[in-house]
DNA sequence: CGATCACCCTGACATAAGTCACATGCCCGG
DNA sequence: CCGGGCATGTGACTTATGTCAGGGTGATCG
């Protein structure tokens, strides 16, 4: 028997992959978490061979809690689920120890058969989106630009930025050019926007 | 027996819906599409009780298939199941004879149960949001204000916009500046995310 | 019929955003 | 121990945005 934990902010969501898991013979869910810190709790507790994670998540982020509880609970296998097969995700999960990095646009049929090889010490990934991660190289943001990025994303003005950062206003202005700059677009919210489809945040 | 039609893109997401509706004894999957037009065709096909529509999809959104589907299939329920209780959606769901409109986010045991309530000819909807749909009033931009901020939404310039919507760069201004006096904000890139929230656009 | 409103445009203006050149200091790898 | 990259700053500059004050049209409605 598989023990497995799934962790997954939208109730429905994980109460139906419960319910599709649970046709499997082999298949046990042993606990659910709505978002990433309860899972690193849980796992700590539950010990499960499987922890499925979601990304985006409240609290600590899929990816967060991946790290955490391939540290506390070496045994456990840690699989991400998410909505957005983003590049620098997938690096990120494979960094973090991830087994298994699936999507939840693929097949519903595979996702017990990924669960099983996983426990047969596989590591499942879509061959197109690793191409896509290679290909697309890896983050080419400085700590620095990605904060002045995600400070600026929802609409802040280049003085907001600098306030919450405790930078001056000149200083901002410039790692946001070099972040456009290196990012290769035309103004910040693109740039902002194309980082964030890449996995860059 | 209760037929029902499901209509999700994320094939992991509808399976597992899927499954946890097969639980239920009283009902039946009789049909599954993964985009607006897929699931207005079907349904013209099928004539299923109870259609369960997402609003984020590709091609024609939740909201639009359940006007079509209620219009081409009268004694068809439409459902709408999405991941954002925006106000501006359950209002547009309520215009489009919607019978239910939940939240991904809410209880899995009252999916099944929801379903039932709705055959019965009862609406479902959440009281929360219910309420903030009214408090948050109607949607205060005009046509052409809505047009230049989701043209503008991917970072476009405003000579982009202008050419993208054949107006001159003056009324493009003049139309972003209103659209941000009504919503409130400082500039467009807030102006665009407040109404993205609210479901204006 | 006149008021009102969405729609479309122009021109002028103040401010915000983005670029460039050039500093300083820190730390790390060759 | 020196070069290069990153973090941080300044000042000057160009361009993009947002605001204001107008002036036109056509449709709708009391």
């Amino acid at each position: 028997m598989i023990r497995v934990m799934l962790a997954e902010d939208q109730n429905l969501v994980r109460g139906a992959l419960a319910a599709l898991l649970g046709l499997e013979e082999d298949l046990e869910i042993v606990a659910e978490a709505a978002d990433g810190d309860e899972a690193v709790a849980l796992a700590g507790r539950v010990r499960p061979d499987v922890a499925l994670l979601d990304i985006e998540m409240p609290g600590a982020d899929g990816l967060t809690a991946a790290a955490r509880i391939r540290a506390a609970v070496p045994g456990c296998h840690v699989m991400i689920l998410t909505t957005f097969g983003r590049p620098g995700y997938l690096r990120r999960a494979m960094e973090a120890g991830a087994s298994a990095f699936l999507i939840k646009d693929g097949p519903a049929e595979q996702l017990a058969a990924a669960i099983r090889r996983v426990v047969a010490g596989e590591r499942v990934i879509d061959p197109a989106l690793a191409a896509a991660a290679l290909s697309a190289g890896p983050n080419p943001l400085s700590q620095r630009e990605r904060d002045v990025l995600v400070a600026g994303s929802g609409g802040a003005t280049i003085a907001d930025i600098a306030t919450r950062l405790h930078l001056s206003e000149g200083t901002v202005r410039n790692y946001l050019s070099s972040a456009i700059t290196k990012v290769g677009v035309r103004n910040r919210i693109e740039a902002a926007q194309t980082a964030e489809r890449n996995g860059w945040l």
